[in-house]
DNA sequence: GCTCTCGTTTAACAAATATCAAACGCGCAA
DNA sequence: TTGCGCGTTTGATATTTGTTAAACGAGAGC
């Protein structure tokens, strides 16, 4: 492992708050994985074996079922794929799939479990996270039965980071942004089209919003963070 | 408050494995609440003022937008509202609904979050807390997601408590339960209909499943805990 | 620069779900 | 008991979403 690579560990946003001995021991336990866009860091059925911290790439975490898949949520650089399938050490509930050719750094979990018993400022940097990714699911939830599809769009292209002149760039194609939006492609492309009275323009992954007051209005946008 | 009160706050679930005194000053801190049937504890958009643990009755998590409401998830008593708005100081997502009369240990959420700075094993108590709810939040997204209503309905039913005779006592109005999984009253009704073929007799709160695994195939049940 | 592939869009149609309305039935109070 | 109120069920209809198929278009490799 490179220096600069046990420097990104100790220094990624889960361990804020965190003594530095406590992103050391982490770094000295990890190995470096480089996955291929596509290949899979683990599968859901199967027992955690390792805590995952992405240094580079993105990663989609995937729910299987019914003969159908669905993306939950994406996670990217610096961000860590904190499942309770591995705080608890249960069986995965989700497969996690590369979106584009990452590098990440497993943690053994019986050792991040061990230091999660004896490092308070760990435990309480793991409360914060998971109190956060709770909220995360919260708001997947309220769209999913509240909201129509080109409503949840619209809800999801508020809530994106915008560069200084306000284009959005898409994280991901569209196939998969259907996916996390809870519906097909062809959907998708119908619910752009519901967005266009809105000055919704979307050119390959950048959008542009000129109407933002009225999309606002139009999916009920909930800003609270 | 009374000796008993006291006493069930401090043997409250979410405690578990937490030194004796932790139990003490929070039931200390705590004030009873009384919720009449269809009152309040909190409301979403709200700043949290305390952490409610439920002494006995039951209370709806309630999501609202786009001019409706609807229902994410139920907790009965011994167990708490352990919600991140009250763990990170945000605004609530989610508002807190009696279904019936209920008690509450209400313990101001500065006393709380203080503790969980100041007390390891209550910090780690709630990893596992956050860590099991979260859980329960990735199957729910993945049914809303993978799953038609039916389906829902099945995979619902088979994860419920059985007396000893294998009948499922519903915890909830059927009004509620569609709320719960995401669809109407009426395409509840319906559901229940689609199951009938395989012995699923709803006879008021009382249902029985005949064809069990018949019914696990139809909905691609998923046993994992 | 040119295909070739694959993701996206469009269109027609099918299925799932919601809405509206009315009938039903069960519990509760007079 | 009898009648009332409210939750549930049933039916007809509308809307939303998914499916299938085909056309389109942009990017990758030759």
């Amino acid at each position: 492992m490179s220096p600069d690579d046990h420097h990104r560990i100790e220094t990624i946003a889960l361990l804020e708050g965190t003594p530095p001995h406590v992103g050391r021991l982490l770094a000295e336990a990890a190995e470096i994985r480089a996955l291929a866009a596509g290949e899979l860091a683990f599968v859901a059925g199967q027992r955690p074996q390792f805590l995952h911290l992405i240094l580079s790439g993105r990663l989609a975490l995937i729910g299987e079922g019914a003969g159908a898949e669905t993306m939950v949520e994406a996670f990217g650089e610096g961000e860590a794929l904190l499942t309770p399938a591995v705080v608890l050490d249960r069986l995965y509930l989700l497969s996690a799939r590369a979106m584009i050719d990452s590098r990440l750094a497993a943690i053994p979990a019986e050792s991040f479990r061990a230091l999660l018993d004896r490092e308070p400022a760990l435990a309480r940097a793991v409360v914060t996270q998971l109190a956060r990714h709770w909220r995360v699911l919260i708001r997947q939830i309220k769209d999913l039965k509240l909201r129509a599809g080109a409503q949840r769009l619209a809800s999801y292209l508020l809530a994106q980071d915008r560069d200084r002149s306000g284009r959005i760039y898409l994280l991901m194609e569209r196939r998969l942004l259907a996916r996390r939006l809870g519906m097909t492609p062809e959907h998708l492309s119908r619910a752009f089209a519901q967005l266009r009275p809105f000055g919704v323009a979307a050119v390959g992954r950048a959008v542009t919003i000129s109407d933002e007051s009225g999309l606002r209005r139009f999916c009920d946008y909930d800003a609270v963070t």
